[in-house]
DNA sequence: AGTGCGGCCTGTCCGC
DNA sequence: TGCGGACAGGCCGCAC
């Protein structure tokens, strides 16, 4: 499930072979994804320069001047470069649902088998789109400031966990850094995020850049899976900090720390897992 | 306005 | 062995 350090990393491992680039053909064999994949698409983007490769949170955001398309991953989705030597012999496959096309040969390939990933294209500031404009602040930019990410929770009822997924407070926190931020910064993922103190905001706040940072960091190390097409099927995989995960599904294990075992619980349906010694 | 949750999908795992 | 069902995940958009 790509959370921001994958997104991030696929961002600079496709950027290379974009970048500056003409698109020849958006080739379209499957529209149903979360929304249905409008066909002028294709016809827009065609003989169109490329000239940004941006992102928004988890939204990668292809860019022709004031023409723009943006592409979720959900949580199946990847892309990958197909080198112009290899874009005869690589035949899409079951899941492949879209290629970009470039003039030089080389393929960017969305695969998607579940599907609930997402390609749309809009015109003018990436801002004003309807699905960025209401977004919170990136964690690792400037704006992500510990003041207002503290009193923005005070007097809310949810808690603690659901607070810091919310992409309004801030961006790219998913439910494995949820749960794995909570834990290294001692807080239990249930509490009520009102009640949560300045210390532990403070904490939490730095950790979350924190770990968002190292994963993508060591993201970086994976970026030749981009154009590495036997490496395709562990690339979601790839670039996680998985051998470093605390208490992601673990439960019942021994917390690393204090060898309680973890416990899980579901918060608003989804599975979350704590250390009951190590987090309050 | 704040909160909760249904729905979209398929690969994987479990139990029969 | 094969098969059905539960589950996982991001996140919009609706209902309360």
């Amino acid at each position: 499930m790509p959370e921001l350090p994958e997104v991030e990393t696929t961002r600079l491992g496709i950027h290379p072979h974009l970048y500056q680039q003409i698109i020849k053909a958006i080739t379209i064999r499957e529209t149903r994804l979360r929304w249905p994949i409008d066909a002028d698409i294709a016809r827009l983007f065609k003989n169109k320069k490329i000239t940004q490769i941006s992102r928004r949170g988890k939204y990668l955001i292809i860019s022709s001047d004031e023409l723009n398309m943006m592409i979720h991953l959900g949580m199946s989705g990847s892309l990958r470069i197909v080198p112009s030597d290899k874009a005869l012999s690589s035949l899409p496959e079951k899941h492949d649902h879209f290629d970009i096309v470039l003039n030089n040969g080389v393929i960017l390939r969305y695969r998607d088998p579940r599907r609930f990933g997402a390609l749309l294209y809009f015109y003018g500031d990436p801002q004003q789109h309807k699905l960025l404009a209401s977004l919170g602040p990136e964690p690792l930019s400037d704006d992500f400031q510990l003041e207002s990410f503290y009193k923005n929770s005070r007097g809310k009822k949810i808690t603690i966990k659901q607070y810091i997924m919310d992409a309004h407070q801030v961006v790219g926190v998913g439910n494995i850094y949820a749960n794995e931020a909570l834990f290294l910064s001692g807080i239990r993922p249930g509490r009520a995020v009102g009640r949560v103190s300045y210390k532990s905001f403070s904490k939490l706040h730095q950790i979350i850049k924190a770990v968002l940072k190292n994963a993508i960091a060591k993201g970086g190390t994976t970026l030749k899976d981009f154009i590495a097409p036997s490496a395709q099927t562990n690339q979601n995989q790839a670039g996680y900090f998985q051998q470093e995960l605390f208490v992601y599904d673990r439960a019942g294990k021994a917390c690393k720390i204090c060898d309680t075992p973890i416990k899980a619980k579901k918060i608003s349906q989804r599975s979350s897992f704590y250390c009951p010694q190590c987090q309050q």
